[in-house]
DNA sequence: TGTACATCAGTGAACGCGCGTTCACTGATGTAC
DNA sequence: TGTACATCAGTGAACGCGCGTTCACTGATGTAC
């Protein structure tokens, strides 16, 4: 009897063409979004005929989806690194949105289907996209209550503030893309005085309520 | 001589038609991004035949275009009203947050558009939107730093500070659109939250630097 | 190691379909006198 | 006011085209012995 084998030539040979298939349909849809995008561009890019698509997907919505959880595991990836590395100099924070532009030059076509499906995609994508970024969420608001603690400046809202953050860098992050590279560095500047401005209004209003003996506001349900 | 008329029967039954046009679109790319709507399917869902679609635009993107500088329009609209009826209770920002959440109800396909659109869209429907929503952010900066020094308590970085608050509440607005009205008025109240957060930290960064006999930061260029 | 067979990624041809656009037309509305 | 003509939004038929998908096939890679 003979089983599908995981290694070997074939193996590694099919797994450059599916590399190929996603790098296409990444590259498609920077300019128009990916429901404008048809299956016959795709593999005309990617060099294949269009039957051989089937071989690695079922239909646009799988190979789609497939893009997503790519995306995630790399950027969860990313910014558990991120964490580990992080030094008394910088903020947690800087550190991960310094790692992130790194990311963004490697990874950028991802990242850009990531934010523009996150809204305008169809619903299956929508649903996907929200449960990676919601993990990523939990993973920046943890990061933020942990430092907050470390360095006795506790922030008010952690869960909002990841929110706002990881929503506000990667806005930022999909448009500086499209930028040349001095003004992309300018527009991650910007950025960067926002992200502080969000951390700063968190703990001063954490502070002030430590002023007049209150609890630090948080979302008080569950 | 004959000059085409303004008013009169055939001109209102012409702007009907071109009503459910616009319509026809906003629906149909609700759940799936405009570039993934034909423009059969307007036609079709406008109750009118193909070809007349050409009476009233000269193709797709001509269509886009005329929608993005009408919900532009409104927006402002609705944006300068709020700036007139701010009263001394409410903040000027919490009576545009207020005023913008009535405008979802009315106008909430025209937003969704936007919001997708502007990152998602081909280049000349961001070019298109990216001007919309740069008017939108002076005026708010302009509104914040008036309210900074009528209530003395000025902020830092207005323009960032319009920039951030302007993205947070749209994206929450073409995000809350598809929610039921009591998950909605939750998700808005995060968002509130947040837009407070922001302001506060920016009065806050202000405050710091007049303690410290430093100049409020703001962009310095130019 | 060599041989015979099995697997399976990739292919070209073909299909039916909905697309955007054109065209000559119809008939209601608007205008001139 | 009535009549004759002009305008023009809307139509059905037709076009060529690229689409997604199927199919029987090819030939290189992998396996059994």
């Amino acid at each position: 009897m003979t089983k599908p084998s995981t290694s070997g030539e074939r193996t590694e040979k099919k797994k450059a063409v599916r590399r190929n298939i996603v790098n296409a349909a990444l590259n498609l849809c920077k300019d128009k979004g990916y429901s404008g995008v048809s299956l016959r561009e795709i593999t005309r890019e990617a060099g294949i005929a269009a039957p051989s698509f089937y071989n690695h997907f079922t239909d646009l919505e799988d190979l789609g989806l497939a893009i997503i959880d790519e995306a995630g595991l790399t950027l969860r990836q990313l910014l558990r690194r991120a964490r580990k590395t992080v030094d008394q100099d910088e903020t947690i924070i800087q550190r991960s949105v310094d790692t992130f532009n790194r990311y963004l030059d490697a990874n950028g076509e991802f990242f850009h289907f990531i934010v523009a499906e996150r809204i305008g995609g169809i619903k299956p994508f929508k649903s996907a996209i929200e449960r990676e970024i919601s993990h990523i969420i939990e993973d920046v608001a943890e990061s933020l209550e942990e430092e907050g603690r470390r360095k006795n400046r506790p922030i008010a809202y952690p869960v909002y503030v990841a929110d706002l953050i990881v929503s506000c860098v990667f806005n930022a992050g999909a448009t500086a893309l499209h930028l040349s590279s001095t003004k992309r560095r300018k527009y991650m500047e910007k950025t960067d005085i926002q992200v502080k401005m969000i951390l700063f209004g968190a703990e001063s209003l954490a502070a002030r309520a430590i002023q007049k003996d209150l609890p630090i506001p948080d979302i008080e349900d569950k």
